[in-house]
DNA sequence: CTGTTAGCGCTTTCAC
DNA sequence: GTGAAAGCGCTAACAG
């Protein structure tokens, strides 16, 4: 049988309540009552029981993830370091996808709180600026963390600074000659779309570029959205000759529309994304793009949110590096 | 605050116990008194608290999935499909990743096997045919399933017919008029290396064509090894027209190898995958492949454990069927 | 700094 | 068919 706090407490000599204030690193222990406590624990292999602890503690030892179909990629590397950091507070990881429509996202967050009674959650984009699931957090009172929101006031959780990323990636753009740069946004209910897009007019103001509306069409972070942009952009009367898109998805889709059209990239058109989600390397030429680190950013996110629910008011947003990293898709203008 | 078992029972006039029973569709109870139990608790919007329940229970709810490092995008759709499953029974799932080295690997199970203390667990491939995994599994007595084991001599779970959809699908090359067919395999501690390897074979020798040796190589299931395999193949005196690789990952490793190299797919060479992932219709050409219906697999895997968790000696082996697809990067041999 | 006493909300056992 | 009482293993509140 497995062994429990009163055996621990027996053999050292103390009162369980010791014993779980050594155990929960509570003040009041004396250091040498302390040492003998955590020697039998390990001799005994004690190790506390979940379910005894979240009934008598009130809390579950367990954060969400609440996410909306948003990349598998991205979602897994966020996943993973929420999963590290949990793992190393002794937390438990608890996944909530949210159906498509607005009641069914509703009804989702409602019975996972019910159910699984979180002691807090991250969000990822695009959920981070959805109004109704901010609500829903804030009116149960639940501690929140977000990963790139688009409005981070008042907030604690990870940021990184797309608009800065894209700048440098465009001017890489600018200083290989490009002048006709195209820009495929992402959904326009996600966050990282406007500061994709917020980007990229700054680049093209500063290096004092007149912007063609024409050139800027509107995309979904889908593959297939990404096609479609392209085959737009490219049956243009003045065609870019380099083509920015929101995320690597939209950029693999435009890659594949100039294959299929005989078109040589970059020496036709240079192509770059954002996210080096694994597609960036597989496809041929792999792409230009923006590193961001995902699995280090659910990590983050989720060591800010424990602050958080140890202590009320506590967490911060934090900020983390990019990195631009220019490969196979972007050269200098052809001709 | 939140209604309790005591709070309906009161309600209903009825005991708890009562209640218990009709929570957990124990016999015993009288139809009317079952339906007067329910009315109260949708009406009261009673929800069990999970951590009494375990307590008093002494089950935990949860279903771990044991995983070690497979490819992202299965692992995400296999974690989809137990998702379902789990959510569909009031059941939590629990992730376990293994790291790399045998002994990282019995530490990481124990711990997480102490700590959550699982209901049940599901291995997914290459894990199903781990020695160490499966003895630590016996001995804890924790039922689990597999998907896709080498060897499913009394276990639990699912499995597809990979032998039989390599065959289908080296038919259909052969049709085109393929006989050099080379085979890049899987990693060797992976059971699918085996099947589709005898899949291989199987095609080739119904076929009446020669099995040269030098035509089947080594892979490890990565990109690279794909590329590397791909190298190796396309520079022997007389190259294959078509290669079988044993995932997607690596025949994407072999388009880019034939892209870089200025052959033209299929024209050239045809290439083939399995497992239609997400990367074998994002790359041009999009690759000819065998799906398997992973979250599907997921989801099944787990109602058998289910079935076993509640009464030892039930579940079962399941198959699901596979689905060929022809797509681009296969079509007659060039000349 | 340490211990005692009550529960947390449910299931189990056994009696009816 | 149904119910009463006794815990499951831990932490909270308070007393020392």
């Amino acid at each position: 049988m497995r062994s429990r706090i009163e055996d621990v407490a027996a053999a050292a000599g103390v009162s369980m309540k010791t014993v779980s204030r050594v155990l929960n690193h509570e003040p009041n222990v004396r250091e040498e009552t302390r040492r003998r406590v955590l020697q039998v624990v390990d001799e005994l292999q004690y190790r506390p029981n979940l379910s005894a602890r979240s009934l008598a503690g009130q809390r579950s030892y367990t954060v969400a993830l609440i996410y909306n179909n948003p990349s598998l990629n991205y979602l897994m590397e966020v996943q993973g370091g929420m999963l590290d950091a949990c793992r190393a507070n002794h937390y438990n990881l608890v996944l909530v996808p949210l159906g498509a429509s607005r009641p069914r996202r509703m009804a989702d967050l409602d019975a996972a709180f019910e159910h699984f009674a979180p002691d807090g959650a991250v969000l990822i984009p695009p959920l981070t600026d959805d109004a109704v699931v901010l609500e829903f957090l804030q009116e149960s009172g639940v501690p929140f963390a977000c990963i790139a929101p688009r409005q981070g006031e008042g907030r604690i959780g990870v940021t990184m600074e797309e608009t800065a990323a894209v700048v440098e990636l465009m001017e890489g753009l600018i200083a290989l000659g490009h002048r006709r740069i195209a820009h495929i946004k992402g959904a326009p209910t996600h966050g990282a779309c406007q500061w994709r897009f917020r980007g990229y007019r700054q680049a093209m103001r500063e290096a004092g570029l007149a912007e063609d509306p024409a050139l800027v069409v509107q995309g979904a972070f889908s593959f297939e959205s990404g096609m479609l942009a392209a085959r737009h952009l490219l049956d243009l009367a003045e065609p870019p000759t380099a083509i920015f898109c929101a995320n690597d998805d939209m950029a693999a889709g435009c890659v594949r529309v100039a294959s299929e059209r005989g078109l040589r990239v970059p020496a036709d058109v240079s192509i770059c994304g954002f996210d080096d989600s694994p597609i960036a390397r597989h496809i041929h030429p792999a792409l230009t793009t923006v590193r961001q680190p995902a699995a280090e950013m659910g990590r983050l996110a989720t060591l800010e949110l424990l602050k958080r629910i140890r202590m009320s008011g506590t967490g911060t947003m934090v900020r983390v590096a990019h990195e631009v990293l220019f490969r196979e898709s972007t050269g200098r203008p052809g001709r």
